[in-house]
DNA sequence: AATATTCGGAGGTTTTACCTCCGTTTATGT
DNA sequence: ACATAAACGGAGGTAAAACCTCCGAATATT
């Protein structure tokens, strides 16, 4: 995860502390998507291979855990998003390329996952959301301007099969396997399972908008502050 | 789900009895894979609109419903499989039929993420495997033989994508919201986000076998009774 | 209407998770 | 090397959640 050179009170932290700041983010990331957001922070403690005490200590609370997490996220998958835009002239390129580095940060699942339960104006979160909606949005316009990706798979398609190939499969399956798979079936995905002779449009129903995503988040009935999967990215 | 004339012990139940049943088997079957396979058993028994003691008495504990869980989506998975293959006559059709039956059935994920927390050589559990593996295999073999099916796309991936589509997505998205987008992403994924004239070879490892699937639930260190995730099917 | 079945959920018990506190360990500047 | 401020870890008290039995009330069946 991105290295915070300085804890929330602004002064440099000891060389150790740093280390464990960012082991337990990581553990966390990969604990709230295989448990779900209610998970054990003393799970996630060890899994950092710190001491219950040295979590509470950084993070007040469940909260500010999951803040810090997604933030994180927000800002790796910018990153990702503005390399491969940079460094990939064919824009398919970039758009897949892009999609195989968010798989292997694993970053992709947790974002939907704990968005509905912190603050979405928070003044860190809100420009790191855009920023990163933004440059993907600006990968997969491109794609679609030179044909390259079909016009009916938009920014949410993309975000949303992101989510489910990210997540670690249910079951007992090694890590490395799962990421493996992920790929695996990232690239399946890609080439479609219908020979190339034959394609078709996509019939069940249309692709999510913008408008209708943020819709979800402020007209969802059981938790005000919620946000749909892909709304996320 | 499948509706049982009569309980384990052999008579006929109550009216109520047997609706009750049916029930609780596919509330458990969507709270286990929302929340996993520690789910508390209350939240089942509300979600199934039925009292605790209600579950107690028709199930002795976590893992007998666990059980009658996954012997259900493997019934019901055998049955769609044998339907698709009965009535499709194009090989391909009868598997995208047959995989958008298994999302709207919503078992495809249950079964991975049980499989290992109960006896996978039960004598019922076991023939209802083989049963419907063999015909998804058959489906499969098909579609491989006239061509309409890559032949380095597995009986594995289909399962395991299917176990990816068929999950709900993470945060607050309404059900009925999540049934259309597993359907549309299974559109996707049959057609591919690549257009269909640069069509490629997938290069990211091979697809696993039987064997290697096999091999994994046998080798598995944490858990002896282990499985991977589309081997259940 | 009689009666055998099933239902529901209150509540006692056990398990799990939370989170503070403080004696020990470690990094860092001199 | 030493001093010392910074950080660590986990024991253990407290609170919350989940388990699961039991029995009076409700319902299907003949």
């Amino acid at each position: 995860m991105t290295d915070p050179q300085h804890a929330a009170g602004g002064r440099r932290l000891r060389a150790d502390a740093r280390r464990n700041h960012g082991r337990i983010l990581s553990a966390a990331r990969d604990v709230f998507v295989e448990r779900g957001p209610g998970a054990p922070l003393e799970e996630i403690a060890s899994r950092a291979g710190v001491g219950i005490g040295t979590l509470y200590r950084r993070f007040a609370d469940r909260r500010s855990l999951m803040r810090a997490v997604v933030l994180d996220a927000l800002v790796q998958t910018r990153k990702s998003a503005e390399q491969a835009l940079a460094e990939e002239p064919d824009s398919f390129e970039a758009l897949t390329r892009y999609m195989h580095t968010v798989i292997d940060l694993r970053i992709s699942a947790v974002i939907p996952l704990l968005l509905d339960k912190i603050d979405l104006e928070d003044q860190e979160l809100l420009p790191a959301r855009e920023a990163s909606a933004r440059t993907i949005q600006e990968i997969i316009d491109r794609a679609h301007a030179d044909g390259t990706l079909p016009e009916d798979v938009t920014f949410a398609d993309i975000g949303m099969l992101l989510v489910r190939l990210s997540r670690p499969l249910p079951g007992p399956v090694p890590p490395e396997l799962n990421d493996r798979l992920a790929h695996r079936h990232l690239d399946l995905v890609v080439e479609g399972l219908r020979p190339a002779a034959t394609r078709r449009k996509v019939t069940s129903g249309p692709a999510l908008g913008f408008e209708e995503l943020r819709a979800l988040r402020e007209s969802e009935p059981s938790d005000p502050g919620g946000s749909t999967s892909a709304g996320a990215l």
